[in-house]
DNA sequence: CCATATGTTAAAAG
DNA sequence: ACTTTTAACATATG
């Protein structure tokens, strides 16, 4: 689930974690944790906390503190499909929190033990989640809520590929996942598949709107599939607004869904 | 067994 | 050299 709303709501989460002292680590699992191996994470935080949340696009990291000094940042990637735990509590999106049952020991993949008692668990069953000491978050582009109508028209409506394309590259734009750019690609009626220099400036800006509608309303509301399309990316489904069928294809290398009508 | 999945990235292709 | 596309990644589920 996590595009860039379902990650603010983690980092909402996250706060929780904060300003408590750190009294073990299980970083054992090298696949998620690497490049680092078993033990040095924990090597470089147990004893300190940490003390920010930040995102940007996609990607979490925490500030932390060790014996008084700051120590290395903690970055938090959640994949395809990580959530953050704290002491048992996901936010308001994700499997637990809509199936309870559904949720094995052995899918957390990263741990930290408070002194407390408490605990921050990184859950994700398919291990395509990160964690690392200082991430380079540089290499993003603007984060998706932040970005400048100019910018965005700028980075988004250059190069030749499809539009949709663009949207999901992270070094453009950071945080719109395939779902926000069907959303959004459907709230500005536009084809995904149109070559992203050939849209006009007015097309350029009504997407960046649908963007930070989409955006504001899927962290209102819970997560990216409360979106207005969302529901109907499936085969015999109409468009909510006109009615014409959904057609579906890859584009930008990911499942895509569209209406046949309002976007060609 | 096959296809699919809300992400990233290295490798290949253009 | 730079841009774009594809394949692979690990794992669960229908």
């Amino acid at each position: 689930m996590p595009e860039l709303p379902e990650v603010e709501l983690a980092r909402t989460v996250l706060r929780d974690a904060l300003h408590r002292e750190i009294a073990s680590i299980d970083d054992n699992d090298d696949w998620v944790c690497r490049p680092h191996p078993p033990g040095q994470i924990a090597a470089a935080l147990v004893g300190g906390e940490l003390t920010a949340a930040h995102r940007r696009g996609k990607t979490m990291w925490c500030e932390t503190s060790v014996r008084g000094d700051a120590g290395p940042e903690l970055g938090i990637h959640l994949g395809m499909g990580g959530q953050i735990v704290v002491d048992g509590k996901v936010g308001p999106t994700g499997p637990e929190h809509r199936n309870p049952g559904a949720r094995k020991p052995e899918w957390d993949r990263f741990t930290v033990n408070f002194a407390d008692g408490g605990s921050l668990r990184l859950f994700d069953k398919r291990r395509l989640g990160r964690v690392r000491l200082d991430p380079d978050h540089e290499a993003l582009g603007p984060d998706a809520e932040v970005i400048t109508r100019d910018e965005f028209r700028t980075r988004v409506g250059r190069g030749h590929s499809a539009v949709k394309a663009r949207l999901l590259d992270q070094t453009v734009l950071a945080g719109v996942g395939n779902l926000l750019a069907d959303e959004t690609l459907w709230q500005a009626s536009i084809s995904p598949a149109t070559p992203a220099d050939e849209l006009r400036p007015k097309d350029l800006d009504r997407l960046y709107d649908s963007l930070e509608s989409s955006l504001k309303a899927a962290i209102a509301h819970g997560g990216v599939h409360t979106g207005e399309v969302v529901p109907y990316r499936n085969a015999d489904a109409a468009c909510p607004r006109c009615g014409s069928h959904m057609l579906h294809g890859t584009v930008g290398g990911r499942s895509t869904w569209w209406c046949a009508k309002e976007q060609r």
